[in-house]
DNA sequence: TCGCAGATATTCT
DNA sequence: GAATATCTGCGAG
């Protein structure tokens, strides 16, 4: 008996984007690109809660790029940096609160030859990393305000429930340009290696 | 095994 | 024109 397994609703995302970002630990992200379905399990997250949040995009105003942001929730964030790297990110919350959960790994579940043949790398280096994961999933910009609600190209599904005990928190990565009291915020999550 | 610097183009000022 | 929510390779130890 085959059950199909649906994805996640709405109402998952429009909640406070730390519980969200807390939840999405264990989940899996799927992505069918033609073919192939590619999908992994979410180990790894960063909370950007909004306008007070410093290290957020948003929270130097609306422009082009981070409108998504400001969108409803369900929605991915998908934006370019670095000149070669593409970041995959999941909007939050209620419409007009530009707040977000960026993926910062995967554990490689379905489809791993496909990402090995992506990445021209294999293992651990196959989806340990926010750039690593959108190359070994096929995510760039065209995804960018996709809809994760439903079974199209990209969605979440419920895959693992994780004991907090296995639940690790630090500071985020990479925000240099932010406040140092949001620098500290212990917004990064993930998954204990067992 | 570790730390550092270069790559590279989109986006915003 | 400057900055960037990173990755990779290289060199030293």
């Amino acid at each position: 008996m085959v059950i199909a397994m649906a994805a996640l609703q709405q109402s998952f995302f429009t909640r406070d984007t730390l519980t969200v970002a807390r939840e999405l630990l264990g989940k899996k992200l799927v992505r069918r690109c033609g073919r192939a379905r590619l999908s992994g399990m979410v180990t790894e997250v960063e909370a950007y809660v909004g306008r007070e949040d410093s290290a957020c995009h948003a929270s130097k105003g609306r422009t082009q790029r981070n409108a998504v942001m400001f969108g409803p929730a369900g929605y991915a964030y998908v934006y370019f940096v670095y000149g070669m790297h593409f970041m995959f990110n999941i909007v939050t919350e209620s419409e007009g609160e530009p707040c977000a959960v960026l993926v910062r790994a995967l554990a490689p579940l379905e489809g791993e030859e496909e990402m090995v043949r992506r990445r021209g790398r294999e293992g651990r280096e196959l989806a340990n990393g926010p750039a690593k994961l959108c190359q070994a999933l096929a995510i760039d910009k065209g995804l960018n305000a996709h809809d994760l609600t439903s079974t199209k190209k990209l969605w979440l599904e419920n895959y693992r429930s994780i004991d907090e005990a296995q639940v690790a928190c630090g500071p985020r990565v990479g925000i240099d340009y932010a406040e140092p009291e949001d620098r500290a915020a212990p917004w990064r999550l993930w998954v204990v290696e067992g």
